[in-house]
RNA sequence: GCGCUCGUAGCUCAGCGGAUAGAGCAACGGACUUCUAAUCCGUCGGUCGCAGGUUCGAAUCCUGCCGGGCGCGCCA
């Protein structure tokens, strides 16, 4: 029985009692939850459902949880019920109920934890979105593993998610980036406000290899022509940089077609007709102070220029024409002053900002070296760059770490222990867990072994395997609460502090295989379900990351 | 100044209103002739920033304060 099925058999029995003592059955949750008590004196599953609705329909949550305890200890696979507190529901299962988990997760496979609940949804995922002036930085990185893992986690739970990566190619700063290269290629000291990082002097030397003689040539004849061949490489360079991370993004939007397309203008006229345009000075107004913005916002400058904020708004209606329900953004903390005049957009648009509009804001990256804090600057040229980050730990590590915690906290990563110290990176236990399923089921296989068409669940009575195929019962409650609170760091807690955890010990405590002259019996088959769900929770729970499950390590 | 955000063990972090707040690292002590010891078991370690409030119940929700980070252009 798995706590879904658990949580519905709870629910059907507060029914049953409802209508015998004559409650109002409306003021039932129409879905309901257990949860895994900390404490195993508390029994396999809780529920609180006496103490949440007890008060409702005037019954003392004690006298409600007994009458429930009582129905519910008549229902299939319950062992026994008791009451603890002010009403908490201690439910313990028979053995083979909860042993049986092993076969619904075998029975799913690859689409074990995947949902429905999403379904229908038509989710634009918008992350990394870095300037095409520099490579893929550590700040962007923490974006690019949790935006990806996101993705997947979305798609897990029935989405259908566009992953999309906003190209900012039409302001100054690519105009200053194309200066730099030509300041580079021709011995120019750096312009004032250019850039002036190694990877500008490559990339001029790669320009210039290309087409020689660009050097001595005035700015307005070779200007052009660094500006279109430095954004080209540069452009490259961050895609394959991101997908040797393992990140795919559907599609690249270069805010240059917006500008160029007339979808600025066509923006403003859709928002003209929802009545927030406005001139003064001269310049086009978006009046975001209707809704949730803290000053209007200039959309066409007095001098004809359109602003940026023009851009995000024509791409946001972009967006939604090409029929995204939902619009999630996910921003770096620096970026937090965009939520309000962001969610404007949407409300100026017509829309539901609650809804058709979803900013996600995660808290940066800070840097120590060996306990001192390193200020990132491009100046000083200590920039870590995503593939430097890859090249001193690897894609697994990289991700796993950066994806395993809340984009709430403010990740402080130490370079000296993610360079020298990598064999501590929790990723290695996760792994490892599987690499040690994988090992016995080859050995499993070398003997002959193969698993029965089924089993006896009723076998997997020790507390260790009892443990373990609980938390793999768990897998999809922790995958659509991932998906519905966006937070796919939830993954990589669960498989850490849960599933590989559990099989550890499971391992250390129950042998699998028979030991020398022993025969294969029941017992072997029943645990070789168990190690193949085990595989199937990790495998699919790693897949959602973005990291590699390997069979030996 | 206004706004957003964070504050949990020595360090890095979990904990979507539930019971005695957890893990890893660090420190110390145990467990390998047999399915991978990158593992397991144990010890040590806490005013959940502070003070109120809501609740049967608060690390979690609300208010105020303190401390850190960030943002407040007809810039991009």
């Amino acid at each position: 029985m798995t706590p879904a099925n658990l949580a519905d058999t709870v629910l059907s029995a507060a029914r049953a009692v409802f209508e015998t003592r004559g409650l109002d059955v409306a003021a039932l949750p129409t879905t309901t939850s257990v949860e895994r008590p900390r404490n195993p004196e508390h029994g396999d599953y809780a529920s609180t459902l006496a103490l949440q609705v007890g008060k409702k329909v005037g019954v003392a949550p004690r006298e409600l949880a007994t009458a429930l305890a009582e129905e519910l200890g008549r229902r299939d696979g319950i062992k026994a019920v008791e009451i603890a507190g002010p009403g908490f529901l201690n439910i313990r299962l028979d053995d083979a109920s909860t042993g049986v988990i092993a076969r619904t997760v075998v029975a799913a496979g690859s689409a074990y934890g995947r949902s429905t609940q999403l379904e229908g949804q038509r989710i634009n995922l918008e992350f990394v979105s870095a300037n095409p002036t520099g490579p893929i930085h550590l700040g962007h990185t923490r974006w690019a593993a949790v935006g990806d893992a996101l993705r997947r986690v979305l798609t897990a739970a029935g989405a259908e998610v566009t992953s999309e990566y906003y190209i900012n190619d039409a302001g100054a700063q690519v105009e200053r980036f194309a200066r730099s290269l030509y300041a580079s290629a021709n011995g120019l000291p750096t312009p004032e406000d250019g850039y002036g990082g190694d990877y500008i002097g490559e990339i001029a030397q790669r320009i210039v290899a290309a087409e020689p003689d660009l050097v001595g040539q005035p700015e307005e004849t070779a200007l052009p022509v660094f500006d279109a061949r430095g954004y080209e490489l540069m452009l490259t360079e961050i895609r394959e940089s991101l997908e040797r991370f393992g990140v795919h993004f559907d599609v690249w939007f270069s805010e240059k077609t917006l500008h160029g397309g007339g979808a600025v203008e066509h923006a403003i006229e859709e928002l003209r007709k929802q009545g927030h345009i406005f001139e003064d000075g001269g310049a086009v107004w978006l009046r975001t102070t209707d809704f949730t913005d803290d000053k209007d916002r200039v959309l066409i400058r007095s001098n004809g220029e359109k602003t940026y904020f023009a851009a995000d708004a024509a791409y946001y209606i972009n967006k939604r024409e090409r029929g995204f329900d939902r619009c999630v953004y996910l921003l770096g903390a620096d970026h937090h002053g965009y939520i309000g005049r962001l969610k404007a957009i949407a409300a100026c648009a017509g829309d539901d900002p609650k809804q058709n509009i979803e900013i996600l804001i995660g808290q940066l990256v800070n840097l120590v070296r060996a306990g001192q804090p390193v200020r990132l600057s491009k100046r000083a040229g200590n920039i870590i760059t995503l593939d430097e980050l890859v090249e001193a730990v690897g894609v697994d590590a990289a991700r796993y770490s950066l994806a395993r915690s809340s984009t709430d906290s403010a990740l402080t990563l130490d370079i000296e222990e993610i360079t020298k110290n990598s064999s501590d990176n929790p990723v290695f236990y996760v792994q490892y867990a599987h690499a040690r399923v994988s090992s016995l089921l080859r050995n499993a296989a070398e003997k002959g072994i193969v698993r029965a068409d089924d089993y006896d669940p009723a076998l997997l009575s020790h507390d260790r395997e009892k443990n373990l195929l609980k938390t793999l019962g768990e897998f999809p409650a922790v995958v659509a609460t991932a998906a519905e609170l966006r937070e796919p760091h939830r993954i990589a807690v669960y498989l850490e502090e849960r599933v590989a955890t559990d099989y550890h010990r499971f391992y250390d405590a129950c042998q699998v295989l028979p030991k020398g002259e022993e025969q294969v019996t029941d017992l072997t088959h029943a645990r070789l379900w168990l190690v193949e769900a085990t595989r199937t929770v990790i495998a699919n729970g790693l897949d959602l990351l973005g990291v590699s499950a390997p069979e030996r390590m």
